[in-house]
DNA sequence: AAATCGTTGTTGATTGAGTCAACTTAAGGC
DNA sequence: GCCTTAAGTTGACTCAATCAACAACGATTT
């Protein structure tokens, strides 16, 4: 799929754009009296942050043209900034590490640089610097590099129920149509989660990567003795294939053994084909299938059923 | 309040600047192949969407030197981009505006970065997509000029209610310590809310600025006839003292009028000051107090009623 | 062994953005 | 008239940025 030219993503990124460079521009420009043009600033950043790169590996992390690389590294050079060094592999090759001097000089640049941006993020309430931190955050990830990060599983703590339903709301409305019956369903059971809950023999899991909510599962008693149920598994679209689904309901079926339940059921429909290759890797089986009419859709609802194989 | 300068947030901010200018800066830079610099762009843009400003003006907002701009728009007169003319209220002042040359130059030059926006957007998934243009929209806001945009009340759409139960929470658990149960509480209200739901008497509105939720209020009809009750009031933080809550009040009071109903009550706790302000002025009265303990906390209890003043 | 090619780094030459300071031109205030 | 302030121009200088040519070295080919 290809965007047309005035589509209105374009122009809000444009929009963006151009307040960024020119409020922030600036901040980097000159960054105030510090002798550093922007670019020597990140080569010294680079040099700092790395580990004895040549100049061609600045050159392609940094865009920067050979001639003026060079020219700047001599001028480091000069002022005893940086050092050459022979490349072990032999060739023109040459290792570029920073001196102490240079590394004394660039860490009163950074302290320099963190002040300018303090300075600019007091200037923020605090609402609204957390907002626009977020919302960096948040860019940083979607373009920066996808190092992916780790999958943290943890507790519930307050506000996630309300997000869980949100999000599953949001999902279920755009890829399937459903309406609001939904959001009714999913905040009625997760209430009545919370009011009746048995810390003994009830659990909840939140999945995040980077510190974002990126899918969740329920593990609620029944009213049948020995049997547990799963609920409420959902994963964010663009984290699947990651194995944050897997990891949920194995954190579900692990807890529920240990408990002592002889059964985990779950009910869920015949269009979340996604979670279905989940449940059936897990060793779930299909028990029982009867359309109904929810959600302002014809559904075939599905129920699973895992045998936990304990006396 | 002054952020130390290992505050995590500058880091982020830093770390996203970094990231920004290696990604995007280049965009900038020289927009590749065209004949502009960017500071020739940025001059450009200004003339495209202003009404004849005066150099002065341009000066002000981009930041840049006078001398610069002096030489930079004279190299635009040469090349028959720009003209300049005589200000009507006298003076040195000279207003300039684009050519039509000017203005078919600074179109192609429109068409061009939009192409690369759109390049670079099209390398992401539409869900990455969604992500980075909310957070740069959120980073336009907060780093934008403070316009405000307009007050919205609208109907309920799916993921509303997940997102009030989330906000509310979060902002209850920040600002008075409570816990979990009143996530549950909310999750139940709001789900009974929309289980019997009956459009001809009850309502619900979402207050938004700018496309962000900022509040909601919810008009429900109580167990005793003639009587509605008014539940789950909320404005963000950040735009209290804006008129939000007020807005939403009145909205709520006026249906109830319309309905039908003789009075509305509501029920509160006595540490929520600013909605206390809120119900005083659209003439509730506190008809009850009694202590509770909810959420984890000690609290007192408050029932407000209006008279709504029919038959 | 020689020729070729790709990569790495240096140097020359040129352009023009960016900066500081001096100066001109107009308006308003007293 | 004089002084102040703002707007715009011009001169002089620095140096980042860019293009192109070239030297050094390894790897590959012939």
């Amino acid at each position: 799929m290809t965007l047309t030219n005035d589509h209105p993503d374009v122009a809000a990124l444009r929009a963006f754009n151009r307040l960024y460079t020119n409020r922030l521009g600036l901040l980097n420009a000159h960054l105030d009296q510090s002798p550093f043009t922007l670019t020597e600033a990140r080569i010294l950043y680079e040099l700092a942050h790395r580990d004895e790169p040549t100049a061609a590996d600045l050159m392609r992390t940094l865009q920067v043209d050979r001639a003026q690389l060079s020219r700047t590294l001599k001028r480091f050079a000069d002022r005893g900034l940086v050092e050459k060094s022979e490349h072990p592999e032999g060739g023109r090759r040459q290792p570029i590490s920073l001196t102490p001097v240079g590394r004394t000089t660039f860490a009163a640049l950074e302290q320099n640089t963190c002040t300018a941006i303090g300075a600019l993020l007091d200037t923020l309430a605090p609402t609204e610097r957390r907002r626009l931190i977020a919302a960096t955050d948040i860019v940083s990830e979607v373009l920066g590099e996808k190092a992916g990060g780790a999958l943290l599983l943890r507790d519930l703590k307050p506000g996630d129920l309300g997000w869980i339903i949100h999000r599953q709301t949001v999902l279920y409305v755009e890829e399937y149509g459903w309406n609001q019956e939904y959001e009714a369903l999913a905040a009625g059971i997760l209430a009545d989660f919370v009011k009746s809950f048995d810390p003994a023999r009830e659990a909840a899991w939140i999945a995040e990567i980077d510190g974002r909510i990126v899918g969740s599962i329920f593990l609620v008693e029944s009213d049948k003795s020995g049997v547990a149920k799963l609920r409420l598994l959902y994963v964010e679209p663009d984290t699947r294939g990651r194995g944050v689904g897997a990891a949920l309901v194995a954190a579900c079926i692990e807890r529920a053994r240990a408990v002592g339940y002889e059964t985990l059921v779950l009910w869920t429909n015949s269009v979340l084909t996604s979670a279905r290759r989940i449940y059936e890797r897990a060793g779930f089986t299909l028990t029982e299938e009867a359309p109904h009419h929810s959600f302002g859709k014809d559904l075939v609802g599905q129920t699973w059923s895992l045998d936990l194989g304990q006396a």
